[in-house]
DNA sequence: TCAGAGCCTTGACTCAAATCAAGGTGCCTT
DNA sequence: AAGGCACCTTGATTTGAGTCAAGGCTCTGA
């Protein structure tokens, strides 16, 4: 039932899903995040024609698994999504997790399949963007040519990032860190960065880190006690922005 | 006294130059590794043309440092290189080690300067590659568009086990996994693969991995009273491909 | 060939986070 | 409305790696 193709399926259900979701890159909220092209407007007709809006994810389903054929990358409309991968004796890594305006599936270019899984922390929304049409693409617009190489090499910038939280910092640093960075890509949606409810569990956040659970929660206490933060289950409150940046320890 | 550009410099130099290195792509002994590709012998003399080949760096010379203007990606000729990130608290991260045939410097292309600093660990010489010579050529040339793609997938899944490592494995583990991998890559470059030189310092194998000194130090005593590895100083031998799996433990 | 500096190793002790254990909370299902 | 399950919190204990300290090795350059 799902739908990949814009000009697939019934007539019915294309129509709810033409009703339903934003229908092109012209008029997305996120493309500022997603695509900040001086692209021409033919040029975004052109792209808008590849990219494939289907149905949405309900929480815990996959978006592609690790191994699976690479085929597209995905831009995450609505809801969130975490990456990972399992390792050789069966432990999962959280390698990453995606909020709307956001890409993911890159790793998989360069195997031609993908290098992690990807499953929906919540009900989520994705455009598949088909990985040859961009290719092909991309030969013929050079901004989108530069903006893809510029979208993997931020990804490696990221990662380094993370390398460097797991590498140096303390289970407080990392949890800071990371409270800090959902509330900067929360601003840049135009959403509160000072209020948020986050859509994955302590489970994935300590995993993500390379924390246990518990370690989690207790950084979540003590920074409750400080102060820093208002923790109600997931809804989070950050109290003193200055504090957790302090806290983070990667420059005020 | 650097020569840039392959038509620059005095005759005299260039001349040395000729000699002293492989002079193009299509007769390199590398490029099995840098340039796996299917190109026509034209295309090839045009990737060549774009290709600048300067003097070695010394040990200890910056290739570039974070921050600089981003012109080009590098590919290793000989020696071997780290990049590193120095973080607010100015302390350092290395975030990779870079053999021949190997390419560095992908992570500037997201903010236009470079995202960390590159350093040679030995004599090393490397050949630049201008970013937008290579844009206009990748434009024009869709299996090198893609082997661009590809690489930087593959620094993003390089990343990616980094990530996994770092936060997963124990000392043991992550040490003998750095083995297995630089093992592994000499191999690729048809040299041997149970005995190397180490280019790197105890401290870098230590900051690389998130591991002080000392535990790097303990971890190759320990593996040599298991009789895994031989260590004398930086010159390595392997013992026990398989014990050294096993106690990488990264599924035999 | 000798001095010095930087790098590496080893040992003793400390500590941050993991592990083990138990109980609480909230949400879904029936 | 109640039962069950998944998720979260807190406390007690353990442990792997960090820190501190000291001594040895090796390469370089005078």
């Amino acid at each position: 039932m799902t739908i990949r193709l814009a000009d697939a399926g019934d007539g019915v259900e294309l129509k709810r899903c033409i009703h339903d979701y934003q229908v092109n890159c012209g008029n997305c909220r996120l493309n500022s995040i997603c695509l900040p092209l001086a692209l021409e407007s033919d040029d975004i007709q052109q792209l808008d024609d590849i990219i494939q809006r289907s149905k949405p994810l309900q929480k815990s389903q996959h978006l592609f698994r690790e191994g699976d054929d690479f085929q597209s990358v995905f831009a995450v409309r609505s809801g969130a999504l975490k990456a990972y991968k399992t390792t050789d004796d069966g432990r999962e890594q959280v390698t990453g997790f995606y909020f709307p305006g956001e890409i993911l599936g890159m790793d998989g270019i360069s195997n031609n399949a993908h290098a992690s899984s990807a499953k929906a922390l919540e009900t989520a929304a994705v455009c598949e963007i088909p990985f040859t049409s961009l290719e092909r693409l991309s030969a013929m617009m050079p901004n989108l040519q530069r903006h893809f190489f510029q979208l993997m090499s931020r990804e490696i910038t990221e990662d380094q990032q993370l390398i460097t939280l797991l590498s140096k910092n303390s289970a407080d640093e990392r949890v800071a860190s990371l409270m800090l960075s959902i509330s900067t890509r929360n601003s840049k949606r135009k959403l509160s960065a000072t209020q948020f409810r986050l859509p994955m569990s302590r489970v994935d956040i300590g995993n993500y880190l390379g924390l246990t659970v518990e370690t989690v929660s207790r950084v979540f206490s003590r920074m409750q006690k400080m102060e820093i933060l208002l923790v109600d289950n997931k809804e989070i409150q950050i109290l003193d922005v200055d504090g957790l940046k302090k806290m983070a320890n990667l420059g005020v």
